[in-house]
DNA sequence: GCAAAGATTTGCT
DNA sequence: GCAAATCTTTGCC
């Protein structure tokens, strides 16, 4: 499934679970559903980071479908991708935002650990910490950024068999949206055509966890 | 080696 | 609505 091109496999993850296993007492079962994607190619996609070739950080996504990609935006965001196409196809779906099923508190606590570490005062601390605790459950991992910090995710499980059934991050089984939307992807201005207009990213507008872009359609 | 820019989020004007 | 925060990656000299 995952082994098809890219936007194929990227439409087959909407509605996928995202599951991670609790491993104690600080880190609890959390689950939730895949509303949101964008696909991203080999060297024939601008706005790729195979655009350039192989090179050190994207060398796992020319390897076999169902790893996991996770690289740092920015300086501050880590985001999420699933491998895809053939083994040796550069191919990854950016996973943009999830629908929390289980494990709500966890996730919140998370984004809270997260917002924690960024805040350089005691005041703007203060103001994320009311900002998230008064977040909608479905708002708690409604951007990529937001997927890692609410899920704990990070570039260390860059490699990850995210298929593997024993895995501590992994794919589950779920049932696909009924309606899916496609729209150009988000924050790629700096793609060249027809990369840049190619209409990549998935969503199920069901849902009420898909990020709010501008290039997005309002709620 | 160096400089530029980024698959984002947040807070303030 | 705009710009800062923040650091890694990559192209190029």
């Amino acid at each position: 499934l995952l082994a098809a091109p890219v936007d194929a496999a990227a439409r087959a993850l909407l509605g996928t679970l995202l599951v991670v296993d609790g491993d104690g007492p600080g880190r609890r079962r959390r689950v939730g559903r895949i509303v949101e994607v964008e696909a991203y190619s080999g060297q024939d996609d601008a706005a790729s980071h195979a655009r350039f070739g192989r090179t050190a950080r994207n060398g796992v996504m020319f390897g076999p479908p169902g790893l996991a990609y996770v690289y740092l935006v920015y300086g501050m965001h880590e985001c999420l991708n699933v491998v895809c196409d053939a083994d040796g196809r550069a191919a990854a779906v950016l996973v943009r935002a999830v629908e929390p099923i289980e494990g709500a508190a966890e996730m919140r606590t998370a984004r809270l650990a997260v917002a924690g570490r960024r805040a350089r005062s005691a005041e703007t601390l203060a103001r994320a910490e009311r900002r998230i605790a008064a977040l909608p459950d479905a708002r708690l991992a409604s951007g990529p950024g937001l997927v890692t910090a609410a899920f704990g995710i990070d570039r260390t499980l860059t490699g990850a068999d995210l298929l593997d059934p024993a895995a501590g991050l992994r794919l589950e089984h779920g049932d696909p949206p009924a309606e899916v939307m496609t729209t150009p992807r988000v924050g790629i201005d700096y793609a060249s055509e027809p990369s840049r207009s190619r209409t990549w990213r998935f969503l199920d507008l069901a849902s009420p966890s898909i990020s709010i872009r501008p290039a997005s359609p309002r709620r």
